[in-house]
DNA sequence: AAAATAGTGTCTCTGAGACACTATTAA
DNA sequence: TTAATAGTGTCTCAGAGACACTATTTT
């Protein structure tokens, strides 16, 4: 026997983007307008095809630069899952791979190739939205896996722009889950943290109340032990 | 503007599996001897391309049947990740999905359609093996997350022929986290945690010592608070 | 009785939650 | 001084690790 050949392709894929920051306390997530059918003028998670010899990693990057301006440095994007039911794009055959990317306050969008407007919405609004394909429940589901991560993970640091102040990492927090902490116990458990936040020895003056110290992000990237919701049930 | 036609589709799909099981106290994967080229003979994970109109869901169970005999009902696959290195597969462009199932001791496997031999190697020896693609990096990931699955979900008693003792069900923990527990305390965690295991009132006489009781698995998923391995960290 | 395995009790230490209290700034 | 925010101290409780001890079976 001598090589095999493959089948004709028939399945496109493509790399799309959950990009949330936290904004003014609130949870945002990145979403453009389509600018092509299907869905035209819809919102949407950005994204876009996967191309010939680039792995979806890459095309995650290059849609986020496109999209954004942000640079592989600049973030960390981490993937999530693959979404595949066969009639979830009208033109045809398409199996999406979802990236997740957690930052502090972005730059503004910058609209892209595909992208009639990109910009920054709260993430109950986005969910309130009827979006593009499946976007909600690609949305739904990165929004618990950002939940989820903030609990084992230093990620929360990622969305604060440095420096910053325990607070602020609070803040963060609390706009992700939704459910407020108590500043005191959040406090001991994020410096009792071994490489979670470093002090810069400046602090921050506030229009009124005390200064805070400022600190920057430690190089942990693990919480062990974690730092958990109370209420949170996942299966 | 009209409906806009997708470029011609580049890239195929397929579902690979990980199957992992507890024979005689020690982790074993399910393989097959590659039936035909590339890698003609070389063990490799079982798997197969995504067919039109079939969800990644559908393939990896159909995978599943094929090389095991067992069904969608029996056992639950997890979708892990995306692999998608322009050069992982010699005959082109292949990404591939991988899932995760963790099972009991598992009917003999069935030699399917492209495998030449279907069998249980244990993890050790098998990640000492040349896999075929990049089938080592796929097995070393799946690996790490049943591990870490074991710690906040009651998947261990998926491994579990039922019923099962408490013993069994921490040689699984043994197993598959490579470490010994003590066994008054993750007797005291496991009874304790509501829903994890529900006992039968049935005993099991051993060859010699006192017998054991005998449990079933419970309703719950979710391990809360998780029961954490001692020593590991994952980045 | 001895060997073997199952199962209980208990001490200690860590860390989370609740929350009272002190500190430092601007107005 | 007051308002506002930052930060400390302390009490209690849950749960993990260590490990001594008891229980029930076969030989």
């Amino acid at each position: 026997m001598t090589v095999t050949r493959l089948p004709r392709p028939s399945i496109r894929v493509t790399a799309d983007l959950v990009i949330l920051t936290v904004r003014s306390g609130e949870l945002h997530v990145l979403l453009i307008d389509r600018g092509n059918p299907p869905y035209l003028g819809r919102p949407a998670l950005p994204g876009g095809f996967v191309r010939d010899g680039e792995t979806l990693e890459g095309a995650a990057y290059r849609e986020l630069a496109e999209e954004t301006g942000l640079l592989a440095g600049d973030i960390t994007l981490e993937q999530l899952r693959a979404y595949s039911e066969p009639g979830r794009d009208p033109r045809g055959r398409v199996i999406t791979i979802a990236y997740l990317a957690l930052g502090p306050e972005l730059p503004l969008p910058v609209a892209g190739t595909d992208a009639a407007a990109a910009r920054w919405i709260p993430v109950e609004q986005a969910l309130a939205t009827e979006l593009a394909f499946d976007h909600e429940e690609i949305l739904r589901d990165c929004l618990e896996s950002a939940r989820a991560r903030l609990e084992h993970t230093t990620a929360a640091a990622t969305f604060c722009k440095e420096p910053f102040t325990v607070a602020d990492l609070r803040h963060v927090y609390e706009a992700v889950w939704g459910q407020r902490l108590d500043p005191s116990n959040f406090r001991r458990k994020v410096t009792n943290t071994a490489g979670f936040i470093v002090p810069t020895g400046e602090r921050r003056f506030p229009d009124v109340g005390r200064p805070a110290a400022l600190y920057t992000r430690g190089p942990a990237t693990l919480l062990i032990p974690p730092l958990l919701r109370t209420t949170t049930d996942e299966p």
